[in-house]
DNA sequence: TTGTAGGCGTTATCAG
DNA sequence: CTGATAACGCCTACAA
């Protein structure tokens, strides 16, 4: 909280009034209803505007007119790319609107959301975009309580806050375990990111326990590894698997570059893929289609999911829709040469 | 611009003084400086907060005191992931001392950074961080006047408005040329993205040419191009430069991904790199390092650079520094086996 | 179409 | 250590 230098620089909306000759008041209409206001007054502000430098203040509008113009976005992490797009369209979309974003990074820890969402309650954001979909008790109390329209974007929840876009996790994990087996892979292995604090990461392994039992295909524990995100992960998860005794024929890698990581790893060790082993990945990065081989995988809406999700949460604010809602934006497989 | 739901829920300062027995000032002092008030008094206050579920609104608490906790950031991008370890180390350092962070795109236009700081001033952000340091006229008049505290990170400007903390792309093109003709690479070729709206890339391309320079090598069109960003473009760029006459021996990609693009297109062609031509990049992002061959590239101060922004504002904002600082950062080649 | 009065929820200031 | 009062800059509501 730090001093600001409004008095020295900052002209008030009185200062634009006195340059105009009219009252604050219509300088209030001539800027946010200019129709209300005669042209040549409209004018007169505009000019006493341009004069001042003046700067609406609003802090002082929004506390008046009990309204914000700003959103508040609570990512789990602010390096990954993946949540990059997503925050690529819910700012696009924000921005067109005339509307303001606050971030935050979650860490993948609901209490550290917990933190940020009260922050951004504080500041009295509009509406809130959240990225986990696991919240911590205190932070559903204030969000209830706040009475704020919330959307959730990571996968569909089974008690939703309020509003939610997004795809299934577990209907993607399971679509690509399915298309595996269709190509004639018997021993497919999955890898996912660690499960302990990612709800989509669970949901992915089920998808893909799903998917097995469909098939009627038996769990095999040797054939499911949780690693951390990274490209030197993929590799490393890659080693291990290929070293069992019956090692997989094809590798779902469900998480993040994981896949990339391992075909890189293939390439060092000379080993053919898909002749070697299959290599299938979760999320249609650049570079996946550049890989040699190019690597099969999901084409997930990542942008779309922020696009939607602001325009979602503007139609509530606007009143133009009424109750919560969820849109599942589906996903799609890209089948390529490393399958 | 909407409805803040604040009446029905949301409690003020009085209803936690009311439940508490006293004035609203006194709970004002006692959840911003508890040591002001008696411990008896305090503890009565905290468990008014709890039972009200009382949420702070800054946006009166800001208006009053005349101070803020926000920070206004505009960065080119929001989908580069090279932005996106700055915005990190930012986001790292503000929580740590209770700012909040605003973020926009300026898409590389000054017109929309301008746009961007008009209403990060509006909300009265307490300082800026840019990462362009190219601003309209108006811009620089406005960020004056407000008298806001700004730090600019993309390159060291001829002009800084303020404080600045980067590495110079310069100094880090022209060391990376060096390094190249100290390999023994007789036709080194540069790649740079679109300079003309990217003073970064001007500077990478101007330090190249002074290497040169130094180096009594002459200027060779057919051995410089400007591409866009991604794997793709990188790929393109390889193709057209070792189609000329006197093709180079190794190429300098001065931009994102399209050293990486370039590798993955000598894997198709069976081009040896360093053999046929050797690769250079500008960012230490992993993929580099997991490549076959892994690339020679720059390693920049990429999150340093936003944890030393955030700290110099933070610091300008409590009075703990005076005037303008301009920090360089440096930077530092890494060697592999592509060059 | 324009203006006046009062209040949004908090904090600075000064008094007790 | 605590409280009363007056802003902070703007907007809602109503009046002219």
């Amino acid at each position: 909280m730090h001093d600001l230098p409004d008095p020295p620089g900052g002209a008030r909306m009185r200062d634009v009034a006195r340059a105009a000759g009219v009252s604050a008041m219509t300088v209030s209409r001539a800027l946010r209803e200019p129709s209300r206001v005669s042209p040549e007054v409209r004018a007169r502000v505009e000019a006493a505007v341009r004069e001042v430098g003046y700067v609406p203040n609003r802090l002082a509008g929004s506390l008046s007119s009990r309204r914000s113009d700003v959103v508040g976005l609570v990512v789990p992490s602010l390096e990954n790319s993946l949540f990059a797009a997503t925050v690529k369209g819910i700012s696009d979309v924000l921005r067109r609107e005339g509307f303001q974003l606050m971030i935050a990074d979650s860490l993948y820890s609901p209490e550290a959301e917990e933190a940020a969402i009260r922050a951004f309650l504080e500041q009295r954001v509009a509406g809130l975009i959240l990225h986990d979909t696991l919240h911590t008790e205190a932070t559903v109390r204030m969000i209830r309580r706040a009475g704020v329209p919330v959307v959730e974007n990571g996968t569909v929840p089974a008690e939703p806050l309020d509003m939610v876009v997004s795809y299934s996790n577990r209907e993607a994990a399971k679509a690509m375990t399915r298309h595996l087996a269709r190509l004639g892979y018997r021993r497919v292995a999955l890898v996912t990111l660690p499960s302990a604090a990612n709800a989509r990461s669970r949901d992915r392994r089920d998808g893909f326990l799903e998917a097995l039992a469909e098939l009627g295909r038996p769990q095999d524990p040797r054939l499911m590894l949780e690693m951390p995100s990274g490209l030197v992960s993929g590799a490393e998860a890659l080693a291990r698997l290929m070293e069992g005794a019956e090692p997989p024929d094809a590798i779902f890698f469900a998480g993040d570059v994981l896949a990339a990581g391992a075909v890189l790893e293939c390439q060092r060790r000379g080993w053919a893929v898909p002749g070697k082993v299959a290599i299938a990945a979760f999320d249609n990065v650049d570079l996946l289609a550049q890989l040699n081989p190019p690597v099969t995988t999901l084409r997930l809406p990542r942008h779309e999911i922020g696009t939607r999700s602001a325009r979602m949460l503007l139609d509530r604010l606007a009143g133009r829709q009424s109750g919560p809602a969820v849109l599942d934006l589906g996903f799609e497989i890209i089948q390529r040469a490393s399958t």
